[in-house]
DNA sequence: TTGACACGACACCAAAAGGTGTCATATAAT
DNA sequence: ATTATATGACACCTTTTGGTGTCGTGTCAA
């Protein structure tokens, strides 16, 4: 529900540089048309748009039209499984885990 | 420091699905040859380890030669920044925040 | 009602991504 | 010594990605 047509991988909306920082700009202004965004990159409004539509495809961003501007606010939550996949993984890392391992591993 | 070259933004590296296999069966198996890596994919070894390269150029796999095999091992730490990065937003998802957010909102 | 603005949709293009197969080299096994 | 295995390095190809410019439509302002 929400979503129609076209899904896309979170991980995947995530992964470009532009992309995330549409995120952070708009967490900062909860709200932005798309021609106060464009400023804030070098490149030209229509590859803004496509990025904005990519992370609209990964439930990243939500859409509302006033006036003849549209407006585009963040939807974080799908940044929920990013968080769930990279906690499974956190264990490796902790300090103490991460030297027991390289002494395991010296032993053999 | 550590790695020579090519260095590779960790969200790119992750963003494919054939590398968090890659990532999940390193966590599972400590250690593992290229050649038993890649009967897990629907693709051939050439492409697994591309694959691998990847995952190496962003620091999270490292590589020990034994014999005549290359044995490859996870290096979790660099998904830290994920986390630090996708902890800054869960705010925005938290369900208090989400239903103040959207009556502020209706208000406007 | 005329003109400026905001945007989506589209055609287009270069570069990167993600596969393939082949070859050369190092090691292991017979 | 010879043969089989494991891998890295290439050359190559197709599809996707990330950008451009243009056009048409809807909306606001004069």
């Amino acid at each position: 529900m929400g979503d129609n047509g076209e899904m896309r991988d979170v991980f995947d909306a995530v992964a470009h540089p532009t992309r995330r920082r549409l995120i952070q700009l708009l967490a900062e202004a909860g709200e932005l048309p798309l021609h106060e965004l464009t400023p804030h990159f070098p490149m030209g409004r229509t590859a803004v748009s496509k990025h904005l539509t990519i992370l609209k495809e990964a439930g990243l961003v939500e859409v509302r039209k006033v006036g003849r501007e549209t407006r585009y606010r963040l939807n974080a939550a799908p940044l929920q499984e990013i968080q769930d996949w990279v906690a499974y993984y956190s264990k490796f890392w902790s300090s103490n885990l991460m030297r027991l391992r390289k002494l395991l591993e010296e032993e053999e």
